[in-house]
DNA sequence: AATTATATTGTAAACGTTTACGAAAAACAA
DNA sequence: TTGTTTTTCGTAAACGTTTACAATATAATT
């Protein structure tokens, strides 16, 4: 039903070959029937429809970038770095949410190739790049983002996780705090499990026998506050808690002063990202720095790279982690 | 070079028509070719080029979703709302962020139109429903979401944003706090004004007769807290100050608080739209709720009864707001 | 005026699907 | 057996573009 370019033609009574070719103003049409085309279209209301488009030109100009939570503000900050990347470049993007599911992740890949995005940036909920891969069977380039997928096969950019828990937890240590736990989330992330090596490595490095603390939850937004609660409830309250996210640092935070303890003097708390929050006054938070919005923009560089020269080799990119020391430690 | 339907019928000796009617179980293709089709293109990689689908069946099964900042906490807990109802009901659907500006929010709008999607849900940046609806000419169905856009023939969904700037300030009047300000941003956005009329109202209605006190600035992250700075910084500070939204009261909160003034105590601080943030300990603002994941959910409600009977009336909810009274004021 | 070069247009194939319609084959009934 | 119904499959058109190639019209050259 809606007008297409054959209409533009039989009102003018010209072949729709011609309508194209003035619609994408290529060399070789009179100036007089193009301004006529433009006028009609313009009358008629034409919009190109880019599916059949997209089927001959065998070009969608659409990559795809699927994150595990829009709702952590850490990920619209990505988001935007790579948004407007790739607007500058003249791609769109499909945003999809996974919500931290596995099984969502996998379809939203499905779905993208289908829709024939021409590349892919990944923040995984998982070790799901073994996956991804066989199911893409390297159709479609992909970039993981704030995540190494430990995978030496595929292309990534994120910040050295083990290096920043390192940071993180050195900093506790040498501010004379004991013990110190870290809060965390579910073990098959790597993320979480990268940055717990680091925080397990610092207290190696200084000679602290005990086991570590490890509280681990699921990734829902509540549990860091839970797991604090539950602990301050049974009054084995750790000195000092390096979170996995900033997102969990602010649970852990609001757990904290909920019960009337006070940061840092009872309990000092670090936690990883710097999410614009983390800067507030009131809240203070030590945390390692994520450049957030320039990963977004570089993923896409990276993107584009591997669109463009599909066989070039992988790249990966470590960033240097950069602690930010505030008052909550 | 992907592989296609045409691949999997060679390889097997059909007609591609079958290999068509297998992929998407139809009835009437022996269980045994069907098997047989599934098997090769499981090993041939096949992945069905939804271009060429959609051009067929006219339709695509996506819908478009614009919003002006990802940044603010608000619009991702609606986008969540939207993308879990749409998902729910075989929706994928396009995110995309017009960082406040309203010559990409109708880039966008056209972009959309040409991937054709078969609906959009828009969180308008201004009053642009006039523009935008001139542009779709009727072909799409369109939400808006969170904003009224004034407009007597499109269909939205939003909180009453007169009656929530109403109710914040009466709250602040009634508390004794005086003069009272009103932080905002452009005027030309309509949430913008609503809420800036609540204000008014309240102050008419209590008799206040002295001009109203408008601190406007530009829809960016640092606003807020550079107006608040200035005004301290010539020691012309309200009591109250009643924002516009959650993001302009943290940073007037933070101005105050970096300055050594106390909330509420030498200034009174009320928001709108109660991010996640609003509730935590030190901050506790009061503020406007807004119903933000549900409005999402409601939002693709309304436009997928729009997209099956496209000439029903359009719908249009105003949700009726809720005041959060907590330690900022 | 005839010839050649150039600018403009039309024809038709292609992109990868879905699907109406008819043909063939298989199953069933007589 | 033959006829009839049912199941399975193939042919071809359609979706709305782009584009190589051929055809025509126009301008330039001699």
């Amino acid at each position: 039903m809606p007008v297409t370019i054959k209409d533009i033609a039989r009102q003018l009574g010209i072949s729709y070959a011609t309508v194209s070719r003035a619609l994408n103003n290529k060399y070789g049409v009179d100036p007089q029937t193009r301004q006529q085309v433009l006028e009609t279209a313009q009358s008629l209301h034409y919009r190109r429809n880019d599916l059949a488009r997209g089927l001959v030109k065998q070009r969608t100009a659409t990559i795809g970038l699927i994150v595990p939570d829009i709702t952590n503000p850490f990920y619209p900050e990505v988001a935007r770095g790579v948004e407007e990347a790739a607007h500058e470049a003249g791609y769109s993007v499909f945003l999809c949410n996974t919500a931290w599911e596995q099984e969502r992740e996998l379809l939203y890949v499905r779905l993208l190739a289908e829709k024939r995005v021409e590349g892919l940036i990944i923040a995984p909920t998982a070790q799901t790049a073994e996956t991804i891969e066989t199911l893409l069977t390297g159709q479609i380039p992909v970039i993981y983002v704030s995540d190494t997928q430990n995978n030496l096969h595929s292309s990534f950019i994120a910040i050295d996780n083990v290096r920043g828990g390192y940071l993180a937890t050195e900093h506790l240590i040498q501010k004379g705090y004991y013990p110190i736990a870290y809060l965390g989330a579910l073990e098959d992330s790597l993320t979480n499990e990268e940055r717990c090596t680091g925080y397990i490595q610092a207290l190696k490095q200084y000679n602290f026998s005990e086991e570590p603390l490890l509280y681990i939850g699921s990734y829902h937004s509540q549990t860091a506050y839970q797991i604090m609660c539950e602990r301050i409830a049974e009054s084995n309250v750790p000195r000092a808690v390096f979170a996995v996210n900033d997102l969990f640092a602010l649970g852990a935070m609001q757990a904290v002063r909920e019960h009337g303890l006070r940061i840092p003097q009872d309990v000092a708390i670090v936690g990883f990202d710097d999410i614009p929050l983390a800067s507030f006054p009131e809240i203070q938070l030590t945390t390692v720095a994520q450049p957030k919005r320039e990963m977004g923009q570089l993923a896409f560089a990276m993107l584009q790279q591997r669109m463009t020269s599909p066989t070039s080799p992988p790249q990966r990119t470590l960033l240097e982690p950069h602690l930010v020391i505030r008052k909550s430690s």
